[in-house]
RNA sequence: GGGCGAGUAGCUCAGUUGGUUAGAGCGCCUGCCUUACACGCAGGAUGUCGGGGGUUCGAGUCCCUCCUCGCCCACCA
């Protein structure tokens, strides 16, 4: 066995192996619901991108499903880790464009169908790389299924979505103000839209009354340019300052335009000067306005964001401004105002500007003809589902966030005018009016036989990302064998960015579709950031590359120090500076386990072990019994942290709700058993025995083998690679559920020895201090390495035990014992150095009872004491019968503790 | 503007319903290349648990208040 542990000599190698024998393929028919045996225990991934590259976010995501996947693997449920991409609309667009304007030209001089063969021959090319770069980590999905949301399978479950939704009525062709990127040249739904504080300037401008000379309106504004879609001033109904004003008119500075003075009340008279210019066709809220008025909506604005006569606009953009850009149109009506002395003032204003999250292009709300899905009906079951407890999200502070949208929910705008994504499954006639909605090809007017042209809009990405869970297993077909072995799901493991886009939404489809949740547990990880906190990210170049620290350290170090350092939902800090540094708890510890296995195959050797359940009481050592009662209280502790993998009873009971799945608490409490107990002390009290021939020998031999089996079992899902690497020589045990590999062995289950197990606990507690003290007499005293001290004791029963164990002391402790020579102190030993000179020294833990016995008697007096004065309340001050029930029960379970309590220090 | 979260050792964080002496990793100090491991071993130092007030026999934990960060949402032009 190698000194030292080559990861990227061994990692590849397991992992195909791994995918050989078909461990991460889920089968139907082994699943319960479809008449099998075995619980069913499905994960869908999160679909990257699929132009993505592998970044950590990934990495930590990625990390964390596969550790619960590999768990649920281990304890036998039938496991479906459902992989797959994300045709991603927009992004992917993007880069396309990007390459043409590289080559100086656009998507129109492509033209639609080249643009889209173009785009999908480059992601035949190069997408889906991100998911061959998993495999690095080691992310056990079902390859076999990866899905891609643009793929003719998924593409019949979106148009199937779309149909359904549409005649049901929740599907509808809305005219009013969107946000509208003028890059992108699309429309974006409100998620996508995304807001930043900025500074900007809130400008005051003067609008003449018409027909009166000197009079005007201070009306302030942000966004100057706007004010030629001007179609009335809007003033408070109660406003006495402007009261007399409506009904009048006034002049929409440059082009004189004749705009009516109007009283609304969504005008807030404590705001800006009370008066509001309203422009139906660019503001949302003023498009109501205009609504309520009956007011004209002209267009005064190109979708590239240039100033134009659109729509209803006649010819109110001046001819000079026409073609600006609205930033420089902005600038230059700012001066000619100043001129003309129409401006009244700016000043410097703090407001939240939206921004397109693909290209962060300033938005420009703007009036058109849109597709929107009505979210109410589709929202009512998803919120109830968190409610009633149906879905569990954590950490518990999302469920608030997401209650929180789903109650003020809006409507989706669901079309896109981009050329890459699911065509709008909607054909209209060219003749009549006809339009039909379908979920296979139209080719001709079903109404009056006319040719027909198919609505020119996509579908917004996540119109096919909301449908996952049920499209990637095989709905619409409701029979399909996948939809029935694993619908619904169990566990989504995500990042809180998409929480709206995406995970809300596959509930409300989970719910439309097939009437049940997509699964039980939300769980949201944190960001990983730098160590200033900056969220990180390539463009930022502070990003760490998954894949260079698998190359340097390993997946399984990699793996290890994201799931130890990540508090549940709590952000990740790793240094991207110094990535030796950031992982270093995942490599040491993938070493400390290499290491413990090669002293085991040096000593314990390949010949096959008996099994501890064979191994009878009277031949355990007292190491023997406490290590085994440790492996076993770290089992309960690590299935405690990681909980019920799924409610009980349909719905998580609030005891269980918010608890289980600590990964991080997980890998500690796995970490300090091997290292803390097996490595520190357990290995170190059978270096002698293993050597010695005898039937001792082959007791530790079986212990020592059983308790690391158990240790690689207990951290595959962490540390997949190391482990399964050695696992596979650990000697032979003469065991029944030796499987080939470690990744679908048994998961450990508890099994308590004995019931004098806690009592080896505690006397091993107390030779593990005694080490301890001896160890540091030698180092408070700077007792050389190579010499022996000698501790002499007094206490007839702490010497008792201590000389029980004095070989084991001394071997841990380099020390020989003798007993009750000369008087110390109670508490203290007494040591005789190697130059003969002696010291008294405390010697914690071990031989202090009578101290131990003195604090154990006043604790108990101060509980009784305690205890009296609190019965007297009970009796004596009127709770009982008077006091409120909450207060006498409080007071009752108190009572009760301080009882129980009592009684524990009374039994020590 | 509304809602939520965080502030515990130099750094990153644990601390379950209030209960012995507040923990871990990394870093730091001292001594060790002890026959699995220097990516290690042994020993050690370090906290007014953000400030203040309150409830309690007892508060990192519960209540009030203030300060400082962060996140989500939002139609004040």
């Amino acid at each position: 066995m190698p000194a030292q542990y080559d990861p990227g000599q061994t990692e590849r190698a397991v992992y195909e192996r791994w995918v050989d024998a078909g461990i991460f393929s889920a089968d139907e028919k082994r699943s319960r619901r479809n008449g099998g045996d075995r619980d069913p225990f499905v994960v869908i991934m999160p679909p990257p991108n699929v132009t993505a590259a592998l970044h950590m976010g990934h990495g930590l995501n990625n990390t964390v499903q596969d550790v619960i996947v590999r768990w649920r693997r281990m304890v036998g449920d039938e496991t479906l880790w459902q992989p797959g991409t994300d045709h991603a609309g927009i992004a992917t667009q993007n880069i396309i464009e990007k390459q043409l304007a590289a080559e100086g030209k656009t998507k129109f001089d492509l033209g639609r169908e080249a643009f889209v063969a173009r785009t999908v021959t480059f992601v035949e090319q190069t997408g889906g790389e991100i998911l061959r770069q998993l495999r690095a980590i080691g992310a056990s999905a079902d390859w076999s299924r990866t899905a891609y949301t643009l793929s003719p399978e998924l593409s019949v479950a979106v148009r199937e979505a779309f149909v359904q939704l549409y005649e049901r009525g929740l599907i509808y062709r809305g005219h009013r103000v969107i946000h509208w990127c003028p890059r992108c040249l699309t429309s974006l739904s409100d998620e996508e839209a995304e807001h930043t504080e900025e500074t900007g300037n809130l400008y005051r401008l003067r609008y003449a009354l018409a027909d009166a000379d000197s009079e005007y309106l201070l009306v302030a504004t942000t966004r100057p340019e706007t004010m030629f879609g001007d179609v009335a001033l809007a003033v408070h109904p109660d406003d006495e300052r402007y009261r007399h004003l409506v009904g009048k008119n006034a002049l929409i500075p440059i082009s004189e335009v004749r705009i009516p003075i109007i009283a609304d009340e969504y005008v807030d008279p404590a705001f800006g000067t009370g008066v509001v210019k309203i422009t139906p066709a660019h503001d949302a809220n003023d498009f109501e306005v205009g609504k309520r008025h009956s007011l004209p909506m002209p267009v005064i604005m190109a979708p590239d964001g240039t100033m134009a006569n659109g729509v209803d606009a006649e010819s109110r953009v001046p001819a000079d401004l026409v073609g600006a850009d609205r930033f420089e149109a902005r600038e230059r009506i700012v001066r000619t105002l100043e001129k003309s002395r129409q401006l009244a003032g700016v000043q410097q204003h703090q407001h939240a500007v939206r921004h397109c999250y693909r290209c962060d292009t300033v938005v420009e709300p703007r009036l058109s003809d849109q597709w929107f899905v009505k979210m109410e009906p589709l929202a009512r079951p998803a919120l109830a589902a968190v409610r009633d407890g149906t879905i569990r999200i954590l950490p518990e502070r999302w469920e608030a966030v997401y209650v929180n949208w789903l109650e003020n929910i809006r409507d989706w705008n669901i079309s896109r005018q981009l050329w890459w994504g699911h065509r709008v499954p909607v054909w209209y006639c060219d003749s009549c009016e006809q339009v039909t909605v379908s979920r296979t090809e139209v080719s001709a007017c079903e109404k009056c036989g006319g040719a027909v042209h198919q609505d020119e809009d996509v579908l917004d990405t996540w119109f096919s990302s909301w449908l996952f869970p049920i499209s990637t297993l095989g709905w619409p077909d409701k029979s399909s064998a996948a939809l029935v072995a694993f619908y619904p799901t169990d566990d989504l493991i995500t990042a809180p960015e998409i929480l709206f886009f995406w995970v809300a939404r596959m509930i409300m489809a989970g719910y439309a579709f097939l009437d049940a949740a997509p699964f039980h547990t939300v769980y949201l990880t944190g960001t990983v950031r730098d160590m200033n906190h900056v969220k990180m990210s390539k463009s930022l170049g502070n990003g760490i590359d998954p894949l260079d620290v698998v190359r340097q350290y390993g997946a399984d170090a990699l793996r290890y120090t994201v799931i130890a350092g990540m508090g549940m939902g709590a952000d990740l800090m790793l240094d991207h500076r110094d990535l030796e540094r950031s992982f270093a708890p995942g490599r040491n510890f993938a070493t400390k386990l290499w290491n413990i296995g090669r002293f085991l195959l040096g000593n314990v050797g390949s010949s096959p072990v008996r099994t501890v359940d064979e191994l009878r009481d009277d031949e355990l050592t007292l190491a023997d019994r406490w290590i085994l009662g440790r492996l076993n209280a770290t089992v309960l502790e690590g299935d405690a942290a990681l909980g019920s993998a799924r409610p009980e009873s349909g719905k998580w009971q609030p005891e269980e709700r918010y608890s289980g799945l600590r990964l991080s608490e997980f890998a500690e409490i796995a970490r300090r058993f091997v290292w803390d107990d097996v490595a520190d002390w357990y290995l170190e009290t059978t270096k002698g025995r293993i050597t010695a021939a005898g039937n001792d020998s082959e007791v530790a031999r079986a212990v020592l083998t059983h308790v690391f089996d158990y240790a690689l079992r207990l951290l595959h899902p962490v540390m997949p690679f190391i482990t399964e690497t050695l696992w596979q020589r650990l000697p032979a045990p003469v065991a029944v559920d030796r499987c080939e590999f470690l990744a679908v062995a048994p998961w450990p289950a508890p099994h308590p020895r004995s019931e004098s197990e806690e009592r080896s606990m505690a006397r091993f507690d107390l030779v593990r201090d005694a080490v301890s003290a001896v160890r540091r007499i030698r180092s408070d005293y700077a007792v050389a390495p190579g010499r022996t001290i000698e501790v002499l004791l007094q206490s007839a029963a702490s010497a008792a035990l201590f000389n029980e164990h004095a070989a084991l002391i001394g071997r841990l402790s380099r020390s020989s014992v003798r007993v009750g020579a000369q008087p110390v102190p109670a508490g203290a030993a007494h040591a005789v150095l190697p130059d003969g000179s002696e010291v008294i020294v405390p010697l914690g833990g071990l031989v202090d009872l009578a101290k131990e016995c003195a604090k154990l008697r006043g604790e108990v007096a101060q509980l009784d004491t305690q205890l009296e004065s609190l019965t007297a309340r009970l009796q004596n001050q009127g709770f009982v019968g008077r006091a409120p029930a909450a207060v006498v029960e409080g007071e009752r379970k108190k009572h009760g503790e301080w009882t129980r309590r009592r009684e524990q220090l009374a039994e020590k």
